[in-house]
DNA sequence: CGCAATATTGACCATCATCAATTGGCGTGG
DNA sequence: CCACGCCAATTGATGATGGTCAATATTGCG
């Protein structure tokens, strides 16, 4: 999950852009906001319930997931974060974290102060309202979670989070020949589709039989988008990306 | 699920008082909001998808759901709505709407223009500040149905769910005695916890028979607080309210 | 090369869905 | 006031989807 030769300072400028429309002083005060590097391994957890950041992380290279543990043990994976993604943005006004945060792969995140953002929400409203924006669409995206879990089976289930996770890195420029890099084990696709790790297996079997996709380590091969996309029910507006809604 | 003794216009500002803090200044322009009040009978759709609102929504008396259709014919409710809520408020920058809201008790909502809410959140940062983190803790409580739709037995689901719509209620003070209006069919709550209306029944049996919770009529008894929050799992953070998480 | 994590497969079982029939509640019109 | 009708709730019977347990194969990696 590489986004070559796209410098860091521009990730976060080409993932609002991809929701919403900047002016050039908006995106010069973006490329200036001061980043802390971070290099995360593969299964880290870096954000905690019960923590209250002071600063946010916008994800530049690898993937992240939130997730929540219940008491019989199960784990809830509720998003995957790629990058140009801020997944804790709302610790910004909402100060104490309810669930972990974990990068999958290996990550390399970039924090930001709440007092910069804070300070940049004031000066530009533009820029709050493309943050807000992206809050929104995450909740839109938690929204179509719960359709997924709740009411599509676990051939569906599997195949509509390809189609999400394809069209999520698209914007991003992140897809080739209908092909992106997804690290995740067959466990982890089980705790975010609310399925076992064994049926996530088989079910995975199935779409490749049925010549939708290819899962071969780590990377996700599209091979049919009209089938896969009819087969999940997907439908991107949720997504509300610019350039496919309209709005 | 009504609000006694509570003039429409203080709604609003006891719903954003349950998660942030306002000054006098603040309250009193939301008092003077324009609102333009409409009254749904029961089962109204009355907000669809792919609508591009000019006005949002603030709930008065009643219950709303959002919910969106599968192919299959199923239904997923999403979230459900109690009086304070604003369920369309992210219409206001997301224009393209991606669901369907419908009342499901005979409802009043007061529409307010999008152009009077820009204008609101322009020059009140501190009102934008509490609808930004109205529309964060929305996210959150969407969250936890995936949790919970993904990772928890049916008994546990409606015992969550009877606890989540206790403690949003009882922020707006429309709990009595442990017990609150609940308009909803058992069809309804299946659609709300991806179940069938008769694993439903028959769950709510089995909550009735342990003691649990007691629903007669439309109407949530809740029987055994401790044990039914043990049940779920329920832990209220996610909810973000003043007083119950400090931030 | 060898370990450890991941993927795969089989057998069996549990939860929950579906289908179908019956009961109960309640508003409406005669 | 009562009967009808409709919708919701309830119950039983059966079946499907997916979970759990266990064993084996495969892959990545030091």
């Amino acid at each position: 999950m590489q986004i070559r030769s796209l410098p860091q300072q521009e990730i976060l400028v080409r993932k609002l852009e991809s929701i919403h429309e900047l002016a050039e002083e908006e995106r010069q005060v973006l490329r200036d906001l001061a980043l802390r590097i971070v290099e995360l391994p593969a299964r880290t957890d870096f954000i905690h319930e019960d923590d209250r950041p002071t600063e946010s992380c916008l994800l530049l290279d690898g993937l992240i997931c939130r997730y929540k543990i219940v008491l019989s043990g199960k784990r809830q994976i509720m998003s995957f974060h790629t990058p140009g993604d801020i997944p804790d943005l709302e610790s910004l006004f909402l100060s104490v974290i309810d669930h972990n945060h974990a990068a999958l792969a290996p990550s390399r995140v970039a924090f930001i102060s709440h007092r910069d953002l804070r300070h940049l929400i004031r000066r530009f409203p533009n820029i709050a309202e493309a943050f807000w924006r992206d809050t929104l669409i995450d909740g839109g995206i938690f929204r179509e979670w719960v359709v997924n879990i709740g009411r599509r089976n676990a051939y569906q289930r599997l195949a509509h989070l390809f189609c999400e996770i394809m069209m999520r890195l698209r914007a991003m420029e992140l897809v080739e020949d209908n092909s992106y890099e997804f690290p995740v084990t067959q466990a982890e696709l089980g705790d975010a589709t609310g399925l076992s790790h064994v049926h996530v297996n088989r079910t995975l079997t199935e779409l490749r039989q049925d010549g939708l996709v290819e899962i071969r380590r780590s990377r996700v091969n599209v091979l049919d988008w009209e089938r896969l996309k009819q087969a999940a029910e997907f439908d991107p507006a949720y997504l509300h990306q610019k350039g496919v809604d309209l709005s």
